[in-house]
DNA sequence: GGGCATTAGGTAGGCTGCTTAACAAAAACT
DNA sequence: AGTTTTTGTTAAGCAGCCTACCTAATGCCC
C-alpha cells in the first residue's frame, strides 16, 4: 500500500500533469525534502503507478534518475453524443489523445444510443487497453441539462428524448468504469478551458449556436450550473424584439432557439421571397453566399449576429465575462464577429473579447475528456496505491 | 504562542461560530482526541482568545467546564455608505450586534464621506472598545464596482464621484483597522444568505431596485463578481421594448436604471397626463396610494413590476437561481410580487422563488458585518495566538 | 588522467502533532 | 456506600515529516 499520506499525493500530482521529473525535481516543486522524495518514488514504483524514464546526463554532479506515469496507469474514454454524430476519444492519464473515432448517431432513444456508444467504447478500449492499463472513467457530454443526480437528463430534444432519461445506468451495465456525464455545452466550455482559447481566463462564457442555442459559463475556473442545472439556458432569455411567452401558443418558451438556432435561420431564409441565384439549402450554404457577398445572405447573417450579440450583451449585465468563445455549427462561423461584437460593445460597459472556438466540432469532446481525466486523477490520488495498477 | 497547527484552528473555528462547549464536545466536534483538546484549550485560554464559562451540572459523570470565545477577543465594524444615509453597526466576534447607528450622508466625494464615516467608527470604537478588546475589521458596503485591488470603486454615482475613486486609503488613515470594501448589493445578498431568506440556499442572486437597480449573485455559497466586478450589473439588459444604445445619444447604457430605477418610476408617473385624486410626490406616496387600490397608481406598480419580472427572467436563463430576493427601497414593495412571479413564471424553464428581503434596509449593512467578520475570524484562526488579544 | 566542484541519493536521528491506553477525579443514580 | 458515567490527566508511542551528514557518480579543468 502507497502511502495514502500527503506526500504520496503531491509527488503523483506533480508527476501526473508534468513530463518526466527527476526526484531534486519533484523536491522542489513539492517542497518536500529529498528522503521524503526517495521514499515516495520508491513506493509509488513499487505499486507500478510510474516508472523509471532513463537518466539525464550532460550536467555536472551526479546523473539523476526521471521518473514518469507508467504508460499503463490506465486511461480514460470520453463520448461526445450528438444529435447528429457519437465521437470517442481516449486519452492516457497525462492527457495524451491515443485513439479517436466517430460516426453517425442514427440512433433514437437512451437506450439505442447507449448500445451503440457501449460498442464504441469496447472498439477504443480493444485499441488501447493492453498498451496503457485499466480503463479508469469514461466523460459523457449529451445535450439537455443534467440533474443534481449526475444520471439524469431533461430536454435532450436531439435524441428524440423529452421526458427525463437516463443515459448512465444503461451504459455503465455495458461498460467497466464509472461514468461521469455533464452537458454538452457546459463540455465545450471546459474544454476551451483546457486546450482552447480560454486556457488563461478565469471567468467567461462560452455560446454555443448550433440546432439551439446555449451558454456554458465558467467563474474562477469552476463551471457555474446554477440551481437546476439550467445555467446558460440563454434560450428562454427575454430579448428586444421577443414576444412574450402568454402569446406564443404551443411553441414552448425557447424563443431564442426559435429564432437563432439552425430552424430559425432556415426559417428565416424561407421567408424570403425572392433570392438572388440559387438559394441556399443548409446554413452551410447561406454562410458560404454570405462570405462570397451575397447581399441577402449578408442580410440574414447579420440578423443572426446581433440576436447572439443580444444574447451575449444579457449574459455580460447578468455574469460579466473576460470572454466570450462562439461555438456550434452555426456559432462557429468567423462571419458573425464583426456584427456580434459591434451589438455588444454598444450594450455592454465592460465589453468582454469575443473568439471564436478554438476546438470546433470537437470541443464537447474535449470537455469530456477533460472531466473523465480530472475525476480519474483524483481518484488516483485518493486510492495513491492502496489498490495498484491491475 | 498559541499553536500554529491544524488542532488549534479547528477548535477555536468550533468555539468562533457556536455557542460555549465543553472539551468532550469540543473534541467529538474537531475529531481530535481529548488530550488534545485539553492541551489547545490551555494555550488558548493562556492567549486570552478563550475563557471559562462555567460548568455543566445535572448529568452523571464529573462536570465538565465550558469554554467560550473570550468577550475581549475582539470585534468588528461594519459601515453602510448609501446615498441617503450613513450606517454603521458593531458585532463581536461571535457576531452578537453591539452597536448601530445611523445619520444622514449629506457629504459628497470620497473625502467628506471618509472623514464623516471614520467619525461614525470612532463614535463606535469608543462605545463597545473597553467592553470587546481590539477592533479587528472593518467592512464598508458602497455603490459602484469595486476593483481587482479590492480598495477603488467606480461608478458611484450617488457619492459625487463618478471617475473611479479610492475610499479605502482615507478611511485606513483614520482607522486602526484593515477595511474590507465590497459593493452593496452584493452585501446585502451575502446579507441575505447569512441572516436573512437565503440562509439555507446555495445558488441565489439579490435584485437591489432603489435609485438604481443591481442583483447580487451568490453560486454554491461563493459571491459571483464577474470578470470585472460588474457580474449583477442588470441596468445594462437588452429587454423587450428597450432602445438600442446606439439611439438613446447622451443618455448612458443603463437603460434599466432609467427606467424600473425610482427617478424613471417618478418619470412615468409625470408623464400621466391626469390623476385621479392627490397626485403622489414620491415612490413610497405611489406604493401608498396603489396600495389603497388607486388605478393609475396601480398601472405604474404593474408596469414597474413587468419590468423587474423580465430582469429576473433574464437572470434566470443566464444565472439559473433557486431564489431571487427583491430589496432596495423600491424592490421591497411586497405589492410588486404577484406581477413579478407572473413574469418570470412565463418565462423561466426554472422558475426561482421570489421573495421580499428580510433584512429590509439593513441588508448591505448585514453583509459588510458579515465580510468583516469572515475576514476576522480568517485572521484569528491564522495567527491563531501567535499574537494575543491585546 | 587526477583532482575538484557539483549534484544525486541514502542513512541516522530527531521533531511535531497527534494518537491510544490507562488511570484518577467528580458527579448522578440506586 | 457503592456503582455507573463522564471528564480530565498522564505516559507512551506512532506517522510523517525534517535536518545533518555521508557516499556515489558525473562534468570540468588543468
Amino acid at each position: 500500500m502507497v502511502s495514502v499520506e500527503p506526500s504520496g499525493r503531491a509527488v503523483l500530482a506533480a508527476l501526473l500533469d508534468s513530463a518526466p521529473m527527476t526526484r531534486p525535481e519533484l523536491a522542489r516543486r513539492t517542497g518536500l525534502s529529498r528522503p521524503t522524495i526517495s521514499e515516495v518514488v520508491r513506493r509509488l514504483v513499487d505499486s507500478g503507478l510510474i516508472v523509471d524514464a532513463g537518466v539525464r546526463r550532460g550536467r555536472p554532479g551526479r546523473v539523476p534518475t526521471y521518473y514518469r506515469l507508467a504508460p499503463t496507469a490506465g486511461y480514460v474514454v470520453a463520448v461526445d453524443v450528438g444529435g447528429d454524430n457519437l465521437r470517442v476519444a481516449a486519452a492516457d492519464m497525462s492527457g495524451t489523445l491515443c485513439y479517436e473515432q466517430q460516426q453517425p448517431t442514427m440512433a433514437t432513444g437512451a437506450n439505442r444510443v447507449a448500445v451503440k456508444v457501449a460498442r464504441m467504447i469496447a472498439a477504443a478500449t480493444e485499441a488501447v487497453a493492453d498498451r496503457l492499463g485499466p480503463l479508469r472513467r469514461v466523460g459523457v457530454s449529451a445535450p439537455g441539462a443534467v440533474h443534481a443526480d449526475g444520471r439524469t437528463m431533461s430536454a435532450a430534444h436531439n435524441l428524440g428524448e423529452e421526458g427525463p432519461f437516463d443515459l448512465v445506468t444503461p451504459l455503465e451495465a455495458r461498460v467497466d468504469a464509472p461514468i461521469v456525464l455533464e452537458n454538452n455545452v457546459n463540455l465545450a466550455a471546459l474544454g476551451e478551458r483546457w486546450r482552447g482559447h480560454a486556457r488563461d481566463v478565469a471567468t467567461f462564457a462560452f455560446l454555443a449556436v448550433g440546432a439551439g442555442i446555449g451558454m456554458g459559463l465558467v467563474h474562477n475556473g469552476e463551471l457555474v450550473r446554477g440551481a437546476h442545472g439550467a445555467a446558460g439556458e440563454v434560450a428562454y432569455l427575454p430579448l428586444p424584439g421577443s414576444v412574450p411567452p402568454e402569446q406564443r401558443a404551443g411553441r414552448g418558451r425557447e424563443q431564442l432557439a426559435d429564432e437563432a438556432g439552425a430552424y430559425g435561420v432556415l426559417a428565416a431564409l424561407d421567408a424570403r421571397r425572392s433570392w438572388p441565384g440559387k438559394r441556399p439549402s443548409s446554413v452551410e450554404e447561406l454562410f458560404a453566399q454570405a462570405a462570397t457577398g451575397v447581399p441577402a445572405a449578408r442580410e440574414l447573417v447579420e440578423a443572426e449576429a446581433r440576436q447572439l450579440g443580444l444574447t451575449i450583451a444579457s449574459a455580460c449585465a447578468v455574469f460579466d465575462p473576460e470572454l466570450v468563445v462562439l461555438g456550434g455549427g452555426i456559432g462557429r462561423n468567423p462571419l458573425l464577429l464583426p456584427t456580434v461584437r459591434d451589438v455588444v460593445n454598444g450594450y455592454a460597459p465592460f465589453p468582454p473579447r469575443i473568439e471564436t472556438s478554438a476546438l470546433g466540432e470537437a470541443a464537447s469532446l474535449t470537455g469530456a475528456l477533460y472531466i473523465a481525466l480530472r475525476a480519474a486523477r483524483a481518484e488516483l490520488l485518493e486510492v495513491a496505491g492502496s489498490s495498484d495498477v491491475g
